[in-house]
DNA sequence: TGTAAATATTGACGACCGTCGATCCAGCGC
DNA sequence: GCGCTGGATCGACGGTCGTCAATATTTACA
């Protein structure tokens, strides 16, 4: 994958460029449908606290342990953490007892610059 | 309502300067609850197709018979300008018998900066 | 081998959400 | 006044989502 710029596609063999701005043209159900799946995973309080979380945490990568008490049980958080990955704002990597998650800087700014670029 | 960068606050009283970067620090769970609502809003693929669709019409404004063929019928396409007004990504305006949209630049644009700043 | 710790998965339950048909409201023209 | 058109609201239904307790899985260490 070397496009710098590219979501996560959902069938491995078209890889759609990411994200046209806003205002560009109107969004074709396809498109739509794959952005607001991106979207809909940073619509929870709990999940756009635990990726500030791991964004902000040292090293840009935060164990599990690390950013776990946002006030809803172990398995809640893992749930989020799992909504996170599949939609790919998020990677995780497991080293020895524990799980190191990062955050996906292409994938969050893809997003970002669509909103920007529609100013 | 000078401020350039504020979003609708919750209490008419407390103007909240936007979105953080999501990598400055952690969230509170007051902040993530506001903003989650607003991605929240954008979590939605026709609400993203009639977003998109204001955004890109000409003028930067749209009456809704303009926009309104997004696979799904007229009391459903009411129903979500007016949950992306209540967020404040998209104001509405009376003229005669139509009503037009645009969007909000300065929300839509402090939503992206705050994904943008993070990478 | 066996026990403990860190995450993930499963299954269930209540709440929220998107959708529709039916209805209502606001302007316009006759 | 009346009818028509664009748009909003209401009420209901089915599906999705966030949450939890219980359990499983993986690794480390004695």
């Amino acid at each position: 994958m070397s496009n710098e710029c590219a979501l996560p596609a959902v069938e491995p063999d078209t890889v759609v460029p990411c994200c046209p701005p806003l205002a560009e043209r109107p969004l074709t159900a396809q498109e739509a449908e794959r952005i607001a799946a991106m979207f809909k995973a940073l619509g929870d309080p709990v999940r756009l606290r635990l990726l500030s979380r791991v964004a902000s945490h040292a090293g840009g990568e935060a164990c599990v342990c690390d950013i776990a008490d946002v006030g809803v049980s172990q398995p809640t958080v893992s749930h989020h953490l799992k909504k996170l990955k599949e939609v790919g704002l998020l990677t995780s990597q497991r080293r020895g007892t524990w799980v190191y998650y990062r955050v996906a800087p292409s994938v969050v700014a893809a997003m970002g610059r669509m909103l920007i670029s529609s100013g």
